[in-house]
DNA sequence: TTGTATGCGTTATCAG
DNA sequence: CTGATAACGCATACAA
């Protein structure tokens, strides 16, 4: 009917926009924007036929045109090495959960492993204007992302009290911390493992660039000395399967006599188990004691039924939305920081 | 040294807009504009200064001013049940990477798998203006999706070819789709478990209302009838250990004989074996028999060694993004279509 | 309570 | 190759 019909822009139909429910209730488009906002004031029966309107146009508002003015984007940024190691993925799925039920949507960035992070992912996750970012990943420096990200605050995951931070030449920029004491959790497995005979331990690293390896091989090595046991093995690791059982390996082939071994994740653990029973024809527990750490979904199957070190997970995931909440409250507050407890989960690798 | 300063507003420094770079460089915001879009016409010279400039002060374009006004908003959402298993977290990791290759961000939005898929979901990710959307979540019907969702043409993954997709009253919505062919898997499973002297199947099933399992059981049944084996028994699942560990114990209380068990998925598989082992006192592979589906990397591990239909994951994740780009590319192109083959991986859990 | 005017940061269009 | 101008969709300040 139209004089000029084109036919080309027929097929996808344009979203509706505030203008157009605007017009169909007979308001103003501010009225629409005040209708979508509950804190702003609008007579209650000209808001529910704005809304009533705006469902039947399937009219939502653009996030993009909101940010614009608001300066909130409503995304949070999540950096992780890898979105398939258990730990992460269960993380990240209890995250996302908490956040959206928030009204936030999550971003997932991915740096690569073996290698530096590098900036251009840094200046392409800028472009979004994050309201927050969580970096799971511990080889970019809070100060690099501090400082080259814009109205974000990032949130460092640390292991220590005492503020270590990697990279960190005198760091002014802000940032807010989730801090796990780990020693906890630690001294209760090693008491454990103490108490069912073990003399001669090894303890199984994760990453050494890792910020959580680092200090958990500290907290372990303190703990070792402090229960008057002798130092232990201390053999190379990256967090995998493959690498745990390949290690466990050369550990047998030269140094005998190990009967209790502390892995810095517990899907490194699941690789000493097999190394032992299936490579080396030893028993767990019998012969050998095994703890991990994490508590992941699979530490209860049967066929590992681990003893570990638990961090808990909802405690953690409670806590990191707690620090963004806060953080969009008042953005220029100082640093904060929430800490977090571990505690050992007593399954079938540690007995007799 | 200026005439008012703000003491508040010196804290937090606003970020770098194009206008700002453009009065440093001596140039108009346009070619500002213009040094970040390679394709548009800007002398060399010039155009290396901005960008200099633009490094210098930290500037990246802003996506959200930009978005509104390309339509473009190099996000992909993705519609998940569970991030945690670890299938989709392997396939979540893959395809954030491939993505973040391509220049798009990765938006991640969780379902609640025990309810059905809420319209509030919906039009919360309809604000997002996302440029494309992947459901690995199968409560929520494509033409659901299509209508709801503004620009978008979303990506559906379905397990046969005759079409068949969930709640399409004759459905005229466009939707992109990636088949995944498992017959030829499965028959390769059916047939290795055969030749090792299965007579009694049983098929563990997924969550009932999923159509991946829905396929799978039915390619199953289908394969069984072809090679002249009797209808198999059919066991409630919901892809998780925990049923597939109960399931199993069940099938054992009542129904005796059973020897070979396919699983619709690999932690399933997980689950039986485990019960096979541990609370029936069966041995896998000598009494029983276990085929699993995914071929996820826990597969591999010695424990479980299982032998398993694999959807090879790279592929998969190279055949969504090709669907991705060449959509955004032609956006009112017909449907199109990717297919994905299946093969068995042999590994320890058939055999004699 | 409501509407008008303005600006958020960017790119498309068009003129030079 | 370059710059001025308008537009994208929205929320805020201000005036009524």
């Amino acid at each position: 009917m139209s004089e000029h019909p084109n036919i080309q822009e027929a097929k996808r139909p344009e979203r509706a926009t505030a203008d157009t429910v605007a017009k169909l209730a007979g308001v103003s488009r501010v009225a629409v924007s005040r209708a979508f906002n509950p804190h702003a004031s609008l007579k209650k029966e000209k808001r529910d036929l704005i809304l009533k309107i705006a469902k039947e146009l399937g009219y939502t508002p653009d996030m993009a045109g909101r940010a614009l003015v608001t300066r909130r984007s409503h995304l949070v940024g999540v950096i992780v090495p890898d979105v398939c190691s258990p730990w992460e993925s269960q993380e990240i799925d209890a995250l996302t959960t908490a956040l959206q039920g928030e009204g936030f949507a999550t971003l997932l960035f991915k740096t690569r492993t073996d290698q530096s992070m590098d900036e251009r992912l840094l200046t392409y996750m800028k472009g979004f204007n994050l309201d927050s970012i969580i970096a799971f990943a511990e080889n970019v420096s809070p100060d690099t992302l501090t400082h080259s990200l814009g109205r974000a605050v990032p949130i460092y995951v640390s292991y220590s009290e005492d503020g270590s931070l990697p990279n960190q030449p005198g760091s002014t920029s802000v940032f807010d911390r989730l801090i796990v004491d780990q020693k906890t959790g630690i001294d209760q497995a090693v008491a454990l493992m103490q108490a069912y005979g073990c003399r001669n331990f090894a303890y199984l690293g994760g990453t050494t660039t890792s910020l959580a390896n680092t200090e958990r091989e500290r907290a372990f090595k303190c703990i070792m000395k402090e229960r008057g046991l002798p130092d232990p093995l201390v053999l190379q690791g990256d967090y995998t399967y493959e690498t745990a059982l390949a290690s466990t390996l050369d550990l047998f082939k030269v140094g005998e006599g190990v009967d209790g071994i502390f892995s810095a994740n517990d899907v490194g653990a699941f690789g000493v188990i097999d190394a032992l029973r299936f490579q080396l024809g030893l028993r767990v527990p019998e012969d050998v004691k095994v703890v991990g750490f994490d508590d992941i979904a699979q530490s209860g199957w049967l066929s590992y039924n681990l003893t570990t070190v638990k961090i808990d997970l909802e405690d953690r995931v409670r806590a990191l939305v707690r620090l963004i909440l806060r953080r969009l409250k008042d953005p220029n507050a100082p640093a904060m920081t929430e800490t977090l407890q571990t505690r050992l989960i007593v399954r079938g690798t540690v007995g007799s």
